[in-house]
DNA sequence: CGCGAAGTGGACATGTCGTCCGCTTCGCTG
DNA sequence: CAGCGAAGCGGACGACATGTCCACTTCGCG
């Protein structure tokens, strides 16, 4: 059902070992998440489409399916390294973030690190997320086994279900719409906070 | 920038005195809604599209556009009727559901009987909130009012911000990835009822 | 019954998608 | 360094959805 490439190459995720990756592929690669990155900033996410990516990379439509089944692909890939660093830090950073810290405030912390993802990066998150693809994301797994361990460490009842409905207010789409309103990245954040600290409490 | 149609008849929503419609455009018009429910209803209701419900409902696709311009206008006239049930029930009904009941139990009350509606049309409101459309729709505004005053009689602190936040567990998408994931409408509503009475607390 | 207007539906132009396949480029090997 | 097999490339192609347009039909009022 899902491509499973894998991200940082853009191959098969086979667990072989890799031919090594050609001089020209490589090119071509950095060429075309290049010109992704900057076309994802200056227009609207959701609408940039493969032949888009292609000409700004000066590469035919044949070589970008060649890596990325679509452009949701490509978004994650410049996305996955930013998220990357936000789950390191949640696994091994100090607290609040880090562990060592009590749920609620641990939870709010990871609302602030994302927030600063989101604000950092929205276009990118908006071009990844598009569609239902969202839940099936492994950073969605990610974040989900994240808050659902907080959530169980704060002895709340029913958490299976409260996980969801917290990661529901971090859709890029709700992000969006706030900053739309005018409403800024810290007002988010503490109103985030107030969520975390209720709900464990 | 809208389209802004009224939904019920299909006409542009100017204020004038409409020139009433005529016998053969309402049978079309009833032909339209039943086919394009069925076709929400049985297959997923993102991939429906308009040549579809033409062909269903046995009208060309110019008939369709004179009234709808896309699938999603087609769903929010069939949800209609039954966001506007709840809304009334809102503002006129019973506590805790509507007024004389503490903020938190109203809230709580919300999620209820919005968890009632997603899983009794699930498909429709999938069908009607695709694409960044959510928010702009009238039914989004009248749900953010109804909150937002919760938690201002509720005195919580930033409620500009919370209250999309306290929405988002609302999205269609999430509500169909929770029962995906084996999740009960119970749960759901317990977990919900948890969250409203933490914030307001 | 006749006429003007509202309504109809299919053809059309456009744009995106994803695939396919002949040609090019690479890099290993002898 | 020359040759070869394979990996990579890119444009052409068929399929499909969109939204518009306009000649034709149906309505309902006088």
């Amino acid at each position: 059902m899902k491509p499973r490439i894998d991200l940082l190459t853009g191959r098969p995720a086979g667990g072989g070992a890799r031919p090594r990756e050609r001089a020209d592929a490589a090119r071509n690669r950095a060429k075309v998440l290049a010109a992704a990155a900057e076309l994802f900033a200056a227009r609207d996410p959701r609408g940039v489409t493969m032949e888009d990516i292609a000409k700004a990379a000066g590469v035919g439509r044949g070589t970008l399916y060649r890596r990325y089944p679509d452009t949701v692909s490509i978004a994650q890939a410049l996305l996955d390294e930013h998220e990357f660093a936000l789950q390191e830090r949640l696994l091994r950073g100090d607290p609040p973030l880090g562990p060592g810290a009590p749920p609620g405030d641990r939870l709010a912390a990871f609302y602030a690190g994302m927030v600063d993802l989101l604000e950092a990066h929205i276009s990118l998150v908006l071009g990844a997320e598009q569609g239902e693809l969202r839940f099936t994301t492994g950073a969605y797994g990610f974040w989900r086994a994240h808050v659902r361990t907080l959530l169980i460490q704060a002895a709340v009842p029913e958490p299976e279900a409260l996980v969801d409905a917290l990661l529901a207010p971090l859709g890029p789409d709700v992000f969006a719409e706030q900053r739309r309103r005018g409403l800024t990245p810290e007002q988010i954040t503490a109103a985030l906070a107030r969520l975390a600290h209720g709900v464990t409490r």
